[in-house]
Formats: structure tokens, C-alpha cells, sequence
DNA sequence: CTGCTAATTAGCAAAAGTGCTAAATTGAGT
DNA sequence: ACTCAATTTAGCACTTTTGCTAATTAGCAG
């Protein structure tokens, strides 16, 4: 579950879409328009996004509204965080069975 | 170069070996043996890691000594914070040129 | 229902990542 | 120089990721 938001992070695309949402949702248009990929490129991009649930995606009518989801953003950098804490006796990295 | 970071961190293997490092250094030998992958598998992931320098690596006679890299390892979790925080007027995951 | 726009899914080819075994390297000891 | 142990590099097979174009779905307006 962690793994899924890592790799999600680990293309520079995904982590500037990120950085655009973090300013306000958007739609997925007008998401597209701000990078030089082709639309279903950026689609799936958002998909990996979702899935790994660092957005959540809204229907309005004819489009889309996709927004951060700050949660599990805070999670991913506090178990980064946690891999430099000083040690405190439990595995910040130990994840709970898939 | 934020983003050799960011794909050193998604893969489970290697956050693991962060985790173990976060409590100490470790020689290579001894990090090989807590994983059941074979050992030019570690020594791979552990080339990646030193890549994207989050690990340091130090000759020890015959033994190579590893280290995690605090300060990049940082760099990374407040990128992830930036990500989240309030609209602050500049871009968190703009990054230089490579 | 037809047509239009927004967005996703399918299918494919190219590139990158992973993990293995076998071979090479490096340093220490003799 | 020869040998042993520690580690890395080479080479290969396999899977995943990426990004494209073409085709499809979804919702709305007429």
C-alpha cells in the first residue's frame, strides 16, 4: 500500500501534477494542457495517481475534477521522515501485510 | 536529481535497507544477509541507492561500510511536505535544470 | 437518438527495472 | 605472486512502465 504511493511518486510527471493540484483542484483538461504529453498519457498518469489514492477524481458533468489527497501525502513523508528519525525502537518501515 | 531519489525510494527493498540503516551503519555483507534476494541483487540495489545518494559507501579493509545520507533523505521528505502545504506562491517541485 | 466534447481504455512498441548465475575485481594475508 | 573472502560487474531473461495512436465510454445539448 505504502509501495503503490512511492512508485506513484517516483515519476517526475506524476509529482508535478501533484504540485499543480496542491494549488487548488482541477480539472483533468486543464491538467493535460499544462504538460506536452498526449492526453491518454496524462490520463494514466492520473490513474497511477488515483490508485495509489495521492488523488481522488470527481465527476462534474462532462469532466473531471481531481484533487490532492493530503492524507496519504502526509503518510508517505512522515514514513520518509521516520527513516532518518534517531532511533526509537520500531521499524518506520514495517508495513502491515498486503 | 530529485528524481533519482524519488525512484531509489520505490522500490521495497530499498526503503528497507534505509530502514536498517537508520539505526546504525552497516557493512553490506551483513545488510545482504537480512534480505533472502541473492547477494548481486543487494549489491544492485545498493548501487542505486548510492546513485541517488542516500547511502554513503566506505571501504573497510575487505568490507564495504554503508551509511545512510540524512541530509538527502530530508530533502526528500520536504519535498513531499512542500507538496502539501497551503498555497505558499512558489512551486515545490520545480527544480532546476539536471 | 444524433452529435459533440471530455476523458478513459485498448493495444502496441520501446525503454527501464528486477533478479538470477557466472565472471571479474579488490584488499588482506601468506 | 597466490589465495581467500567480500563485493561488484556482465550478461541474460522476464516483467513493468511509459507513451503513442486509435477506439471507446460518459454526459450533455439539441
Amino acid at each position: 500500500m505504502q509501495n503503490s504511493v512511492f512508485k506513484a511518486l517516483s515519476h517526475p510527471a506524476r509529482r508535478q501534477i501533484l504540485a499543480l493540484l496542491r494549488k487548488g483542484p482541477r480539472l483533468a483538461g486543464d491538467l493535460a494542457a499544462e504538460f506536452d504529453t498526449s492526453w491518454p498519457t496524462m490520463s494514466r498518469h492520473l490513474a497511477v495517481l488515483k490508485e495509489a489514492e495521492l488523488v481522488t477524481a470527481e465527476r462534474q458533468g462532462t469532466q473531471i475534477l481531481y484533487r490532492v489527497n493530503t492524507s496519504v501525502l502526509e503518510d508517505a513523508a512522515t514514513a520518509l521522515l521516520g527513516l532518518l528519525g534517531r532511533d526509537n525502537g520500531d521499524d518506520p518501515m514495517k508495513e502491515a501485510a498486503e
